[in-house]
Parts: C-alpha cells; sequence; structure tokens
DNA sequence: AATTTCATGTAATTCGTTACATGATTCC
DNA sequence: GGAATCATGTAACGAATTACATGAAATT
C-alpha cells in the first residue's frame, strides 16, 4: 500500500518483464534504452522496489551471475540483489497495460505507455494514441483561444514562446497522425506484418 | 524564509512588475499569457503570496477598483486583496533577472526566463540563450551515444520515440539559434533597433 | 595503493497537488 | 432566486530529490 509511483512503477514493471535486473541497472535504463525518462534518483528507486516486492508483483534474488555468487558464498556478505517478476506481477503489469483512461494521455505517461507499445496489442495502441491526439488538440485549441484574446497585450518574447510551444504541439500531432496511420496499416515501422 | 518556489516566485514577481494584480488573476495569466507554465494551484499559489509579503518583496493592498472600494465600505468585510511590487521585491527581482546559472538551462526554468526577456538586457539574454542551447547539446550527444550503444537490442517502438525525442531537441537548437541571431544583429523580432 | 564506478540504502526536505471550507459577485 | 464564476484560503497528503552513509569491485 505504502509507495506507488505510478510511471515508476510501470516501467519498473515493464522493464522486468523483459529479463530481470538489480535496482543500478534499472535506473540505467530509465534514462538511456528507454530515453524519454528523467533519471530517477535511488531515493526513489529502491524504497519504489521494496514496495513493490511487498506487493508480491517482485522477488528478489541473490545474482545469478558468476562473480555475485562468488561473492556471496565466499562470505554472508551481501551480494547485488536481482529482481524478478512474479506471476502477479505479470499479470498486475498486463493490466496497467491493458488500462487506458484519461491519465494516460498525459505527458509523462503517454512516453511510458509508448516506450512498452512492443508488448501491447494493437487495439490498445490505437486507443492510447487517438487520447493521446485529442488532449494535444485541445490543448491546442485553448491555447490558439487565449492567443486571440491577449495578442495585442504581448510582447515579442512572449508572442514568440507562445508562437514556439504552439507549434511543438502542432508537430506531435502530426507525429501521431503518422502513427496512427501507420498501425492502421497494420504494420510496425519495418518489422513488417504483425499480429 | 518559509516557502520559496522557485520559478513560481519568478513569475509572480515578474508579472507584477507590469502591474498589481489579485491572486485569482495572477493564476489565470500563468497560464494563459505566460502560456507555458502548468496551472499551478491555489494551494500552492495563496501561501507563496503570503511568503513574498512576509518577506517584503510585496504589499498586499484594498482592491482600488470601484466595486471593491464599495464592497469594502458597506461592511467591514473581505474585498479582493491586490498584490503591489515593493521597491525591494522590484530590486529582488532584478537580481533574479540578471543570475545566469546551470539551473536557469533547465527546461521550465529557461521557460520562465524567456517569458521576461522583455525586462532584460541583452547579454543577459545571450547568457541564457546561450547556455541553454549548450544544455540541449549536451542532452543531444547523451542521447546519440546511448543510441549508438543499445540500438540493437531495442524495438520498433522504442526506437521511434528516441527518434523523436531527438528530433524534438534538435529542433529547439535550431529555434536558439535563430534567436541567437537575432539578437546578434541587435534587434527583437519586429520592434525594430532596440538599445 | 588509490580512484572511479558499481551498488544499496535512509532521513530530511522541497515542491506541489487534492480535497475541503467559505463566501462574494455576476448572469440568467 | 439559482447557477456559474470569482475569490481566498487551509490541512493532509504525495512524489521525488538531496544529502548522507556505507561498502564492494574494477581500473589505473
Amino acid at each position: 500500500m505504502s509507495r506507488r509511483s505510478g510511471i515508476l512503477e510501470f516501467a519498473v514493471l515493464g522493464l522486468l518483464r523483459e529479463s530481470p535486473m538489480h535496482g543500478y541497472e534499472l535506473r540505467k535504463r530509465l534514462n538511456t534504452s528507454l530515453g524519454v525518462f528523467r533519471a530517477f534518483s535511488y531515493g526513489t528507486l529502491y524504497p519504489c522496489l521494496k514496495a513493490l516486492v511487498a506487493n508480491g508483483w517482485l522477488v528478489e534474488e541473490p545474482g545469478s551471475a558468476p562473480e555475485d555468487a562468488r561473492a556471496a558464498s565466499l562470505a554472508g556478505r551481501r551480494a547485488k540483489i536481482v529482481y524478478r517478476l512474479t506471476a502477479e506481477g505479470k499479470e498486475h503489469f498486463e493490466e496497467l497495460l491493458a488500462h487506458t483512461g484519461p491519465d494516460t494521455w498525459e505527458d509523462e505517461h503517454f512516453a511510458a505507455r509508448f516506450a512498452f507499445f512492443g508488448q501491447t496489442s494493437r487495439d490498445v495502441r490505437m486507443r492510447v494514441l487517438e487520447g493521446r491526439r485529442s488532449r494535444l488538440e485541445e490543448r491546442l485549441e485553448k491555447m490558439r483561444a487565449s492567443l486571440a484574446r491577449t495578442r495585442e497585450r504581448l510582447d515579442d518574447y512572449t508572442l514568440e514562446l507562445q508562437r514556439h510551444g504552439m507549434e511543438s504541439v502542432e508537430r506531435e500531432v502530426r507525429w501521431l497522425n503518422e502513427l496512427i496511420e501507420s498501425e492502421r496499416a497494420g504494420r510496425d515501422k519495418r518489422t513488417g506484418p504483425d499480429q
């Protein structure tokens, strides 16, 4: 019950689904492989892992790599802790994957969802992409309205900032359009026909 | 000493420098006019205002609009509280404006700084823009390196996410290049020669 | 041998939201 | 006179960081 950190929990389960890992490595992959996420600190990550274990979604295992086994057997000392997804954890992750809702379209949530698209069904992918798109279109609408109301009172820099912001959002909408089109056509970028 | 919320404090002082306002209005302008900021909640804004008053940077004033005066005089009841920047507050804001450092190049900080470029000197603008640019270039470098290391092990969606992320950063770098060029040429977007 | 990187964790603090509570003003 | 919007606040909670503390393994 204690510590549930939405995105982090989701990303950790998703990464561990591919293969067991220890905390330090997980953290690196949250930045690099998944690219999108900011670097969660250890002060966030480790307590989160403990909580996931307490929930029965992960189990701690002694590192299975030879050097860890050696280290652990030489003395009773602490070796690396490798986390592995349990059956319940897997099930829980499936639920999270299948769920789509307003929160899902938010910036960071969306990036996290997208990063695990490979493990999702096409209709979930479509719901996520389309939801994200309408969320962005709403945002554009608000920006346009606000700009129309206040244009005269703004100085050049503020105006330029708004213009650039809107352009970024419009660009993401176009990107989503392509992705949605691509999903409709029933294929990934280069894998060819799939599913 | 109590509540200092970097960005919010900065934005509030900057907005109040243009003209006195009450909390509710401030909050709207943080979203709309300044466009960039997420909507700070009242639970954040009002305590922040109180803290700024405690610091002597703002003073509370009875609303000067006729309907407020009427309401306040009719009964001893609470009217709108209009906040006005004090001389010390103005001075403090100048200091914040003049300061440039690593924190300044961060995403949200940068947006806040940019929103008040109109009140800054050209050399500060240049430092902020160039700092932001090198920060983004560092980020690009890391992304490229990480991508080169892990490309084969990533599925198409993860790859696409990284590609789009990098493209967004590259786009912002180009934007900054234009702005820097424009500053070098010694003019704002449309105001013509200035300072 | 020393330094860097790997590896795990805790406590205090920061930043901000949500939910709640209250009441005035404007519009229909 | 009822609803929507304007307007101000507080208390409890949440998410994540920073600074701290510890120690093993690899590299130079």
